[in-house]
DNA sequence: CATTTCACCGTAAGCGGTTACATCACCGTA
DNA sequence: TACGGTGATGTAACCGCTTACGGTGAAATG
């Protein structure tokens, strides 16, 4: 590999020109100018990004943290591969790279991992990094906190986070509920439950909002048995739909806060004998690929997936660049109507 | 954040024996050993890695090589989520990081992209990587080819490479194929069709040989019409199913190259009036999630995602210490019985 | 007692860039 | 003619770490 002195001797000028020519071309005179980028172009000269990120301290790369969670280990992100398509595209218009820490087993290193943030934020200032993306790994939300008041750049996805230079993309989850939910009263249901994620978990919480807030518009009354939380989870799914569809009144129509556990409310829905949508009326959320397969298919509330990379990666960009903190973002969500509703 | 200079300072040695204690331990008394690494750790002294790899001529990064290919937009990798778990949990074990390289818009770099290798190995120069891990996606599988003959330690997934410091690691996708068609065989089918991906693509020439291998085995004789060629993707299994559901004596059985092609061949068969497995027996191939949650539950060979990444990091770690080239790995494959497939 | 050996450690030269500062030629102006 | 200003470039320090090499004192050897 060519170094900038080779360059610079075959130019007959110093090392500190062709730097600038890359650097602050507006300071070099044009016709060196010309001469340094020819000679490089011929060379297939590159920067050394190792020397270039000790001298700037500052690399082009963007820290991605996203650790299956120990505690939860068959737990997987609904969109990942789009969330990094997007994320990886618009950072590449940049120039950056995404790197996937490592999370232990690095001797010079203390064990990091999502409940050891400080072990992540060491990471960042050992790289240069530009900043952090943080995903949602299914709990650790706590962590995230850690991760926003280090005063790294970091934006983290489907968590409301603060911190001097952090913020956060998520979707319209109270609005993709609220939509979700007045089309089941459309349909001319008026017994809706809802089964939740997590209580705490936020795109959950604000997805019972949008589900409270639809029923008060639908003139219904709110039934606290017909609120039910889950975990995310297939199962977790089957067991809401059984303790639903346990009680005196059970509901004509379910909205649940994720498609796997939609499909969790369908097996159970059928196992109880029912017919989707003739008995019950089913709508999700995520529009993940299942979905689609899914008989019925699943009306859902569906999330603008790639949106998510793109819009972290530009807020991590404005981060780095501007210095000061971001405006959350909120992606517009979407109603997929299938079958599984009965409209 | 504290250097090296720093704690050489507070502990009376020199900086060299600093830098000793965390790569040569072995060389320095233990009791200024002892000290040295008591104030690093009082400081949480963490070695600048741009430092390091500027001196070392050596990062911690391997390169990750994974566009989606422009060709073909809609493009997923069946379950880069798994094998992403897989290939960073055994890569933190040696202390390694993973870095999605970026692959256009640096305005230092040419384009690069699949289509021009070459920028992907400036930027494992440019980063000091250790070594590329190349996930398939798709097709582009010439490049791969670049890749493995750069001399760059890298590892292909499912795509068959050779190169001075090249290995790959794929299933045993003709075991995989075989099994399944025995088992339809073994149910009594005669009439077993296979739906394959394109012609050319590695694992889906090898799990034609070995469904062609099984009916051998089975004593059945091959029909050159029951091997229609699809492209992995849902709409081609689709495709394929017509075809094959045209023939004047259509199969009772099918094995399919991808989960994906199989609910295309369960959608078409259900729309032809045909119920599976009552009618027509399916197998797929991947045991992707969706594959447990169509009607009837996909019958399907499954693969060791988790264990591409693992192999895959093994595979070039060896190869980054070793200095050699690795022997493939081929992971071995698994039937998993479902309804689909009538048993 | 002189000499070799050896364990331990410091000195200093890189690695390949960036950039503050100095230099220099050249220009316009008083 | 002397002088300050300006644009283009060179000089050299620096970023933080690694490592070849050499030096030191103590122990081992003859």
């Amino acid at each position: 590999m060519p170094t900038g002195r080779e360059i610079a001797q075959l130019c007959g000028v110093s090392v500190a020109t062709v730097s600038r020519v890359f650097n602050q071309p507006e300071t070099v005179n044009e016709e060196t100018r010309q001469r340094v980028l020819r000679v490089a172009k011929e060379l297939d000269y590159r920067p050394n990004e190792s020397a270039r990120a000790l001298s700037t301290k500052q690399s082009t790369m963007i820290g991605l943290v996203w650790d299956t969670d120990h505690r939860r280990p068959g737990w997987r992100h609904p969109y990942l591969q789009d969330l990094l398509i997007g994320l990886k595209s618009a950072l590449s218009a940049h120039g950056y790279h995404l790197l996937m820490l490592a999370t232990s087993g690095d001797a010079r290193e203390v064990g990091a991992s999502l409940a050891d943030p400080v072990g992540y934020v060491n990471m960042t200032r050992r790289h240069h990094l530009g900043g952090l993306v943080l995903i949602d790994s299914g709990s650790d939300a706590e962590a995230f906190g850690t991760f926003a008041q280090s005063g790294v750049p970091c934006v983290a996805l489907d968590v409301a986070v603060e911190g001097p230079r952090a913020t956060y993309v998520t979707s319209d989850n109270a609005g993709g509920a609220r939509m979700a939910t007045l089309h089941l009263a459309g349909l001319g249901h008026s017994r809706i439950a809802t089964i939740t994620g997590p209580p705490g978990n936020e795109p959950s919480d604000a997805r019972v909002a949008g589900y409270r807030a639809a029923l008060r518009e639908a003139g219904l009354a709110p039934r606290e048995d017909y609120v039910v939380s889950g975990d995310f989870y297939r199962a977790s799914g089957i067991a809401a739909m059984q303790r639903l569809l346990a009680l005196d009144e059970p509901p004509t129509a379910v909205f649940t806060a994720s498609d796997e556990m939609a499909v969790g409310a369908l097996l159970a829905a059928r196992a109880a004998g029912l017919q989707v949508p003739r008995d019950l009326a089913l709508v999700g959320f995520d529009d993940i690929e299942i979905a689609s397969v899914v008989d019925p298919a699943l009306t859902t509330v569906s999330q603008d997936k790639p949106g998510f990379g793109v819009a972290a990666a530009k807020a991590i960009m404005a981060m780095i660049t501007g210095a000061g903190r971001e405006e959350p973002v909120v992606l517009p969500t979407r109603l997929v109507v299938r079958q599984s509703c009965g409209s």
